[in-house]
DNA sequence: TGTCCACTGGAACGTACGGCTT
DNA sequence: AAGCCGTACGTTCCAGTGGACA
């Protein structure tokens, strides 16, 4: 027995022993899908009664779904899917299902070749034309005879992002097919996504529509408690952490997913204390390192100059200058270039960056008039300098220009 | 009331890259 | 090998703009 060994079997027998407060982790994670889903039983009927028709061979409708982010779109469908799928394995119907998350696919390539993955189909990841790899699709359905159901989730975020192209061909897609056909199912976070869409497309692909409304406090209570009989041992949950997390989750939008996350986290972190109970502190301190751990990875994992702008604004809220606009931003960024042997972005590429960071919740831009002095974007840096700091002075590159001493003056 | 600032943000285009088909 | 494709990341160009100021 070596001493490293000695030392692993302490950490291995300790987590053993810790054990005490999870009975099925899994049963937290936001693709866990549960036995029962609460305040959503309208839903999970709707929908079952849509593709219904499919266990008899014909096709379902197409459904559009809407709803906030964890009001539990994902979880119905794919809770649906699965009972769907088992009892057209009983009665012999051979279907097929294919969940997408558009936003993390990206492009209209990428949902092909999952698609296309879908059904057996090898494609590569690029060197194809878009249309080539729709056609292989297609021919696919056709040869195999699928009754293939595709869940499109996050459709909004395609759109938005590469138009509906896509989605026309996919629901014009059955047209050209003798044999096999297609169900889709888009789910939507954003309620006016409608308005992108081309009116056939909508018309097409919303023959059906449900909507999800966000979770009140009350319903989230009974979604955790459901979950937290299966995922924690007994005794373990004190009933305020469950209410306190509830209404953290309801005052951001009825969101499931954060709650659940909320849960977790608090379990964990009881866990790593050795406590036998999670109490209302341990929820607590749960939203905060979620919301730390969130920034930390963002910063450390955004793209090189995306950082050096990051440090200008770093530098002017460590001088104390509360008001700052993309002109001065640009003109410290440039600085920081120089200091790094970088060649500085131009202007117009730092402005989308800084859009970007805004997006992440990183920055906080306003776009203001100064009337004679021109338009600008008043820029705040929205995290504390310390966790910056604390990250980038880590990164060998980039902790060069934290301790610079900035020339650069605005007044 | 018109001017004009300091940008914004859309659009088109360029370049490099990995990888396909023929 | 040639020619094409999608993707990522960037540049260049420029019309548009809210409102302070003369």
């Amino acid at each position: 027995m070596t001493i490293q060994n000695d030392i692993l079997d302490n950490i291995f027998d300790n987590y053993l022993q810790l054990s005490t407060i999870f009975k099925n982790r899994e049963a937290l994670r936001s693709d866990y899908i549960p036995d029962y889903l609460p305040h959503r039983d309208e839903q999970i009927k709707r929908i079952a009664s849509i593709l219904a028709p499919i266990l008899s061979g014909s096709r379902g409708s197409n459904i559009l779904i809407y709803g906030k982010t964890g009001t539990g779109k994902t979880a119905v469908v794919r809770y649906v899917l699965k009972r769907l799928f088992e009892k057209a394995k009983e009665e012999g119907v051979f279907v097929k299902t294919c969940y997408i998350n558009c936003r993390l696919a990206g492009t209209d390539y990428r949902v092909l070749a999952k698609l296309c993955e879908s059904i057996n189909i090898k494609v590569p990841f690029t060197g194809l034309a878009t249309g080539e790899v729709f056609d292989r699709f297609k021919n696919g359905l056709e040869i195999n005879d699928f009754m293939l159901i595709i869940v499109l989730d996050e459709i909004d975020a395609l759109v938005k992002e590469v138009g509906d192209t896509l989605l026309y061909e996919l629901t014009r897609i059955n047209e050209g097919l003798d044999n096999g056909h297609t169900s889709l199912i888009g789910v939507s976070n954003d309620l006016y996504f409608k308005e992108f869409l081309d009116a056939r497309v909508l018309s097409s692909l919303s023959e059906e529509e449900v909507i999800f409304r966000p979770y009140l406090a009350n319903e989230l209570y009974d979604i955790l408690l459901e979950r937290a009989k299966t995922s924690f041992n007994n005794d373990v949950l004190v009933e305020g952490a469950l209410h306190l997390c509830s209404a953290f989750a309801a005052a951001e939008h009825g969101d499931a997913r954060r709650a659940l996350d909320l849960l977790r986290v608090a379990g964990e972190l009881a866990e790593r204390k050795r406590a036998t109970i999670v109490s209302e502190d341990y929820i607590r301190q749960a939203k905060e390192k979620i919301e730390k751990d969130r920034v930390v990875e963002v910063l450390k994992t955004l793209p090189l100059h995306s950082k050096i702008v990051l440090c200008s604004t770093y530098h002017f809220k460590k001088a104390n200058q509360k008001i700052i606009n993309t002109g001065d931003v640009y003109e410290v960024y440039k600085e920081l270039c120089e200091v790094l042997n970088l060649e500085p972005l131009t202007q117009r590429r730092v402005s989308s960056l800084i859009n970007e960071l805004d997006t992440l919740g990183i920055l906080k831009t306003k776009l203001v008039s100064l009337g004679r002095y021109g338009r600008t974007k008043r820029i705040i840096l929205n995290l504390p300098m310390s966790t910056l700091n604390d990250v980038y002075s880590k990164q060998i590159r980039i902790s060069k220009i934290i301790n610079h001493s900035i020339r650069y003056r605005n007044d």
